[in-house]
DNA sequence: TGATAAGCGAGACGGTACGTCCGGTCTTGAG
DNA sequence: CTCAAGACCGGACGTACCGTCTCGCTTATCA
């Protein structure tokens, strides 16, 4: 039940429109105001005009809804690959902070967070694919010799979108910037990268890249 | 309300010591077992053979009493400064990693995350205390000439921290063990480092500290 | 909506006889087993092998739905009027015991009763008229003096139909037979006969009767 | 579970009196306006200012609530023995038409009777206690010479009571007075007296009565 | 020693939210 | 215009749990 599906089903009445905006919307504002545990189907459903029946119907429960409503917009994860290794992880950090600026977005990963294993493997799987698409960005500048060949690239990742969490998470007195964006790139760079240059910024090489196919990859993710 | 005093006994019956322990083993148990939001004080109360009334006796809320009963024993952070920055570092990753391994800890720590807004100030506070420590070795390095100038101390205290956070919360696909925690630290001082030298392991210079006090601080904290 | 037109047909699909009588069977078979307040139209509807918009098609609510499949056959209430008053209403209290015992007709009246005030109005004119009947042939007899004239027709049809009523709806402790019906119509006439004579039974004088249509009328009715 | 019960319960906390009241007058109110099958626990919780749980607490059912809001004050009823049987049968059905004059007693009545058989069963048996009382009151009669001995008690009580029910459920087009009821009375006494004069009222003989208790019972029951 | 006060188990309370059922409506696609 | 199939909306349902409260009792300190 609540399959929420795509499929062009014919038989049937069709839902109706405006009350999946209005859920959808009621959950966002719900999710901002009070947070994930203080979020109750029933007042989804009042401030969206309807009865919990008609979100049940939707979606099979609270967290799945959180998921929809927030990530709806989100499929289009981005893995930015210039060649520029550098503004390409810029980038990406830039998408997931102003993901994580939004604080329904932020509610909800905290709230998801906190399910129970169960439902926990479904979502923890989905959010983690921003941390998958910069594990292989830097997979590919490993393989052309832009980094270290003796560090892990998923711990590389860790360090590049772990900040970010640890900063959002921790209530953001550091506001995060594109100075702070880039000092983090910056740090990681040159403490990861295959040459011996002292600052990251003065002596890259961005001629040296040998993608053969830059380009903009759209995923669903977190 | 759950006021938990220490205030010497005035008049009345003296809580009874027993069920202070029950509780609060009952409670790390079920975190351990169904984590924040399915915990519930009716289960507390039962698996501690009493009544929740007992238990908001003593705590004002559910989150007040996790709190207290997971970090309990927690009022002993530790700030590492042997002089040694690599590996003072290494030690407090060490400790933080020890935490957040205790299921009941970190099921608590993403709990309380999700918390309403008032509820969430107080326990932030508490588990920003353990980021604040590693801020505060990193200026010391920083000031000693250790660390580039340049660069943000709190930026470095999540570069620190923030990874682990991640590799945690994204359920531990790569285990946290000494080598990951070495590369991590070696990665980040050397993007991080005064001297241009290429690798952290080879080159360190720990005789250049100025620090005055090595000390083993003990702080409350997460 | 749901008109359940004889008129002739238009344009379209006609309907399907064999639906409408599996409709009706449906109903009356549900009526009976679970009484009208748990009767659904779901419930008719699955049984008939149909679904429900089929119902409403024919009948508009599931008061009209009943009304029909109880009372399709029933539009033949008899008045008798033999000039024999005892035996007249004796007969009449018969077919109306008869209506009642069937058990899906006791559980629409006393459903039908229980609908709302708007819906109520139509039901209950036509379940007058069996009173109306009776009331009919009394007044006949009182004009023809055989009756006291000083006691209203309508309290004495009350006085026949009434305990059949009351008997019927209080759970059928006592069965109602012919003795029973014989006693109840002597005791009533035996109280309101014009003479003086104390048994009914023994000094009627059904000679004296003046009426010039001795007839057997069909009444729609309950 | 919704026991209502009066055992003087000594733990746990005491319902709300005001809560009681409300739900009562919340149920009568709409039990008037709306009928039996109307009328929805949801909207007598919205109307009382409280919720369905605080009813379910009370009440097993919605017939057990109609039951008790409507017939809470009649466990009054009176069986009036004062030796002048004319008179004690018009007191009787006074009382019986003065309850079913109330519209929420007379919607409840109805809806009771619409009840699945088993929820019938438990109702039955209160509302029967009238007709007991009548029946009673009958025998006592009969067993002092001042009915006939071959009429069956409960006919005649069935003739007392059947005709009120049979007014007030038709819908009442004759109002239900004083004069109403003596003619009642009068018929059906004058149809079953013992002695052969033809006018109950002008023959009766008060005094030839051979009760020893004129009393006055109280009894719990529709 | 007796009053005061707080603790205790037991258990019901008022209320929020839950997840489900069903009545009545609507749409599609075929006949 | 009808049919079946089937999904939809919204009202109501009855349940589970939360945090509070009252009870009768026990256990301590204070006067």
């Amino acid at each position: 039940m609540g399959e929420n599906t795509n499929e062009q089903t014919s038989a049937g009445r069709p839902r109706d429109p405006r009350l999946d905006a209005a859920i959808i919307d009621a959950t966002i504002d719900l999710l901002t105001e009070r947070g994930y545990n203080e979020l109750s189907l029933a007042a989804v459903a009042e401030r969206a005009e309807t009865t919990t029946a008609a979100i049940y119907r939707r979606y099979g429960s609270k967290s799945e809804l959180v998921t929809k409503a927030v990530f709806r917009t989100d499929g289009d994860d981005v893995v930015a690959d210039t060649g520029d290794l550098e503004a390409d992880l810029a980038m990406m950090i830039r998408w997931s902070v102003e993901k994580l600026q939004r604080p329904a977005a932020l509610a909800a990963i905290i709230g998801l967070l906190g399910e129970s294993k169960s439902e926990r493997k479904k979502n923890v799987v989905e959010s983690r694919s921003a941390t998958q698409l910069t594990t292989e960005r830097l997979e590919r500048a490993k393989a052309a010799g832009e980094l270290r060949g003796d560090v892990d690239a998923a711990l590389l990742a860790s360090l590049i979108d772990g900040p970010v969490l640890h900063v959002v998470l921790g209530g953001m007195t550091t506001p995060i910037d594109d100075a702070w964006i880039a000092q983090l790139v910056q740090v990681v760079l040159n403490g990861a990268r295959a040459d011996a240059t002292r600052t990251a910024s003065t002596t890259r090489h961005p001629k040296s890249r040998t993608h053969t196919t830059p380009k903009t990859r759209k995923v669903t993710s977190l």
